[in-house]
DNA sequence: CGTTATAATTAACAGTGTTAAGTTAAATAA
DNA sequence: TTATTTAACTTAACACTGTTAATTATAACG
């Protein structure tokens, strides 16, 4: 019985190389800007080819966008394994997430803005990679709490706090480029002290 | 020579009329769903005629945006001139930019998040409604740093920083509205009061 | 009235996402 | 091996999109 394995092997393949080619063509111009024909010539297979993986246009983006989170999600998790200090925890960690989004600049938008205008009812329900994000974010939030550190007390709004920030500062660096910033590691930094030193108070 | 006068204020009247149906629709259907076919619907002419009055579909965009940025802009003098301690002005300030990215996710995302994408050069450049709302920032947090109630003293960075907080959790609102966030009213002022006890600090 | 300028329209092009029907190729059964 | 069934893929088509060029209607001027 390998051949049904084998076949299904070789489907899987196919998907992978529809989803890497979409991923770079969003990356490069532009979710809007990509038409289904343009994947499927890159491929060298027809546009309707495409349609018995995925089954439109908005689950392409949908899978491109989970791999690009489980991989800002590994990046983090390794981080917390190599730190101790709650505190300093959170501070690299804003400072990891910052990095990423300006590192992958198209993804990250591709999942914390354009994606949710889609689909609205996705990005971050349950079992959800964007879920686990979070909850990552929770876990090092309620740590800092347990330890008395800040003075607010619930994990949630001061989670969503944290978010608000790394998340505002990316999208401006990413958005503005020729806006006169603060130098950009100064200014990143800036932001996650800020936000802790207030968190704090 | 009134003739021309006349026909001059009614092709204007035209343009406004082909404005305020291309945001009346942008707002409730968004920029990508609206056709120009239906503009023009909207208006009762050829689709055709708008292109008499507008380049494209984004100069349609970029006027409708500049509008809503004014908008924006007097909201913010408005109230600087009914308040008096910098502080309180500043606190205020952040919650009206909030709120007007809540009432036109729309507007405030395709001025914000999508334009400055597909137009570099376009968005906060000199002379620019951007350029303005950026340097009523800078007026207010110059104001606090004056009066030393900031540790951080560096009006450039502050008001990134601040900007960077206000911006984060209008798009957060906006593209997650079914994420359970802390009820949003009090979301929006623990945002903001961290952020001014941070840069106190 | 006839002429000229201008405003608005019709028809068309090249492209889009997507579906239904048709074709090819490979695996199974006889 | 040959026939049949099944899965994979493609072709053709639909109803749209933004936009341009050519054309017609309308109003102002001599």
């Amino acid at each position: 019985m390998g051949i049904k394995e084998r076949r299904a092997r070789e489907k899987e393949q196919l998907r992978q190389q529809i989803l890497s080619a979409a991923r770079e063509l969003f990356v490069n111009e532009g979710y809007e800007n990509v038409s289904m024909r343009k994947i499927a010539n890159k491929i060298e297979y027809s546009p309707t080819t495409i349609y018995l993986y995925f089954k439109d246009k908005t689950a392409l983006l949908d899978s491109v966008c989970k791999e690009t989170l489980l991989n800002l999600l590994e990046t983090l998790e390794q981080l917390k394994r190599d730190t101790t200090d709650p505190v300093e925890t959170l501070r690299k960690s804003g400072r990891a997430y910052i990095e990423f989004g300006l590192k992958y600049p198209q993804d990250y938008k591709l999942t914390f803005v354009v994606r949710p205008q889609f689909q609205k009812d996705l990005g971050l329900e349950e079992g959800s990679v964007g879920e686990k994000v979070f909850n990552y974010l929770r876990e090092m939030v309620s740590e800092c709490i347990r330890q008395q550190i800040f003075g607010q007390t619930d994990v949630e709004t001061t989670g969503q706090v944290m978010w608000s920030a790394v998340h505002g500062v990316t999208l401006l660096l990413i958005d503005f480029p020729d806006f006169p910033w603060t130098e950009k590691d100064e200014l990143i930094d800036t932001v996650i002290q800020t936000t802790i030193a207030g968190l704090k108070a």
